[in-house]
RNA sequence: GUGAGAUUAGCUCAGUUGGUUAGAGCACUGGUUUGUGGUGCCGGGGGUCGCGGGUUCGAAUCCCGUAUCUCACCCCA
């Protein structure tokens, strides 16, 4: 027997309800912020994403689905949406159109993990990208959306912030907390030594309880901002208290990907075990740039739809529709045309064998139609057909012609 | 990539110190109750006990390997 490969799944049935009804909701409220559906290759020049998310990162780095296609190109199945739409973006050369361009998408992603609850090699994301906006408004339009998908979908969250710092005040906070990692560099742990070298922000974001309290010393990124990043952050935090939004502040919050500068936010849920982020997201003002493009700021975020399955809260699904079933043999054929003529306004599923009225009956609740229709020899003999309505109980015997 | 625990019918799980034809509930299916469901009665099908080796007179049970899943680390959505 052959199986589906490590980490990937079919997604059906009961799962297949939930993800579309998770799509259709988040697809909604996207287009209710204005926002437009765009759809970019699963495959990738691999390029593309060792210049955006970056090389240092554990995705580029290790979790790749790399290889070289039969035009020798180095490919890759997508780690992540941002930068394909930002790929596109440029590609369409939307950069030098000027304006403002939101766009949302979702799709597979592939990341070479050890699978675990909420982990999966391929995945699905819902995300967002806004490009031309700078206005800190527009952060807090992302996290809006973010809330408010999650609010419809019956998910509980805790939202954290931060904020990573722009051109200005970044390389010097970098310099800085380099400095104080490596004066105490004997006694933090391997993975921090190694983030020195790639990505040191990273060592504020350590899991090991001694590292965090040997940082707690370090400096912070949020009292490092230069002021134009200050007044931003300050200005987010206002307008989403004063839309009903909470959050909490996180100074040791950083994205995982390089791209990212100012805002930085992530949803997490503390019902799915360890892999609780349900969504993240923020600025990345350099990144349209560093891809060729003209320089462009732009916001975004991404959901993973796996881990916001477990939680969604599905509304209860109402009887639809009509079930028919023969009790004679002889009326089968009357009730396959019957049902392929009420299935041009409604939805309709029939039986193809003879049961007795109970079995149609069991067989109609079991598939949830609204309406159990049935032919049997009195009916046969006079034209008509029963039909009850299982939600109300009630039953009438009408003439073919008015079913 | 590291560590730990699982894997028995479609599903959820029993299976006593290794010992006859491996069980239950649900699901499926057939019959039945003068033609009334989600909540009747009686029956039936379905498992090379994840896979591959080994120990043994004998393995679902013990040992080794391997695959997958789960949990944690790591990473991130």
């Amino acid at each position: 027997m052959i199986n589906s490969l490590r980490g990937m799944n079919d997604i059906l049935s009961e799962d297949y309800a939930r993800f579309t009804y998770f799509i259709n909701t988040a697809t909604d409220v996207a287009q209710k912020y204005g926002f437009h559906f765009i759809e970019t290759p699963l495959l990738e020049e691999t390029a593309l994403f060792k210049r955006s998310v970056g090389e240092s990162s554990d995705i580029v780095g290790k979790e790749m689905y790399q290889f070289t296609d039969k035009g020798e190109n180095d490919v890759c199945l997508r780690p992540e949406g941002t930068a394909g739409v930002v790929r596109a973006f440029i590609q369409k050369k939307l950069d030098k159109a000027g304006g403002n361009h939101r766009f949302f998408y979702h799709g597979a992603m592939f990341r070479y993990e050890r699978p675990q609850k909420g982990r999966l090699r391929q995945f699905h994301q819902f995300g967002v990208e806004s490009f031309g906006q700078d206005s800190v408004y527009e952060d807090a339009t992302m996290i809006m959306m973010t809330s408010d998908i999650l609010k419809r979908l019956g998910i509980g969250y805790r939202l954290q912030l931060n904020s990573l710092g722009d051109n200005n005040c970044m390389p010097d906070y970098k310099t800085n907390l380099i400095k104080f990692v490596e004066a105490c560099k004997d006694d933090i742990c391997e993975d921090c030594v190694r983030r020195l070298d790639t990505n040191p922000i990273r060592v504020l974001d350590c899991k090991n309880d001694k590292c965090q309290s040997l940082y707690e010393s370090a400096p912070k990124l949020l009292q490092n901002l230069c002021s134009t990043c200050n007044d931003d952050f300050e200005k987010l935090k206002k307008i989403l208290t004063e839309n009903g939004i909470d959050y909490e502040i996180d100074t040791n919050l950083v994205r995982g990907l390089d791209y990212y500068s100012k805002t930085a936010f992530e949803f997490v849920s503390d019902n799915i075990g360890s892999q609780s982020a349900i969504a993240g997201g923020g600025r990345y003002d350099r990144l349209v740039e560093f891809l060729d493009g003209r320089p462009t700021p732009a916001v975004g975020f991404a959901m993973g739809i796996e881990r916001l399955m477990e939680l969604i809260v599905m509304p209860e699904v109402s009887r639809d529709g009509y079930y028919i079933g023969a009790m004679d043999a002889e009326a089968v054929d009357l009730v396959v045309g019957l049902t392929h003529k009420k299935r041009a306004t409604d939805k309709a599923t029939c039986d193809f064998k003879t049961k007795n009225l109970q079995k149609h009956l069991k067989a109609a609740d079991k598939v949830n139609a609204k309406f159990c229709a049935v032919i049997g020899s009195n009916e046969l003999n006079n034209d008509t057909i029963w039909v009850k309505d299982l939600e109300n109980k009630t039953e009438e015997t009408i003439t073919l012609k008015d079913f």
